[in-house]
DNA sequence: GTTGTTGTGGATAATGATTATCTATAAAAA
DNA sequence: TTTTTATAGATAATCATTATCCACAACAAC
């Protein structure tokens, strides 16, 4: 699905759910959905003040808050370094960390469920999500 | 190897970098190294505080920093929730959460090293390490 | 278009786990 | 025993995130 047609799904959706599409809230859903790099909060706040100079850092804690709830959004917390987010692909799936640009890569694997239902099947658990991040040092930085 | 060999080894360690053995000091580790249950900063304390009544939440902080430091103790960070940490197995591995009680468990699994190798060899990444936690509802709390 | 209702934006205080700071004291060496 | 200096304990500071408050704007009804 596209960009533009994810977003306007996700307002429908919020509408939907009483929510009021304000053009905040709209240009913030909008940089999240559009952004791979997995931004962080402040990255999204910079981005959001070109156009809305007033934009509080609240504001965007609670739209971001409003897509986590209807699980449009992945929240990726790294403790003291804040959180990063994933507004493409809002499921449970393996990430690449640089640990020294910081970059953070989607990586998707086919069968992944499967095998962590292959790996926890004798522990009783019934999985509901998971969190898997792989650290290491990205090609870029390895130059 | 065994608690008590781990427990000197360990502080022999830190005797061999120049840091003092306190009572307090020892007793954190111990707590630790023996306690398979992965265990709060909060649930460290309050053990410590049965034999030491005077101790300081700083103490157990500053003990854990230091086992930590010297790669003894594996800490796994939750965000707001604080921080559990892993004495018995120091090295990165996947860890069974229960969403109802909060217990974790340990799942050791053989090869996983090599499992992430196959599944970032074509990222261009130099592995360095990973975090991997699986949430679930635990057996027990299934009845 | 106008009006009325009420959810939202912006500013800022509060939160809470963790860390930094400071001084008396205890651990280790001589 | 003495001396040196790292550590324990108490507490203030930190910082990402959340809660609170009220003026105002979004949306529905007319």
């Amino acid at each position: 699905m596209n960009t533009k047609k994810r977003l306007n799904n996700i307002l429908e959706k919020l509408r939907g759910q009483g929510n009021r599409l304000t053009p905040q809230r709209i240009a913030i859903i909008n940089a999240i959905v559009e952004d791979d790099s997995h931004p962080s909060v402040e990255l999204i706040y910079e981005k959001i003040k070109r156009d809305f100079p007033t934009t509080s850092l609240a504001t965007v804690y609670k739209t971001i808050r409003l897509l986590k709830d209807s699980d449009e959004i992945l929240e990726l917390e790294f403790g003291d370094e804040g959180s990063r987010f994933d507004g493409r692909i809002p499921h449970a799936h393996p990430h690449l960390i640089c640990t020294k640009c910081g970059a953070i890569f989607d990586s998707e694997m086919k069968n992944f469920d499967s095998f962590i239902q292959s790996l926890t099947s004798d522990s009783g658990f019934k999985i509901q999500g998971h969190r898997f991040d792989i650290y290491g040092i990205c090609s870029s930085c390895q130059d």
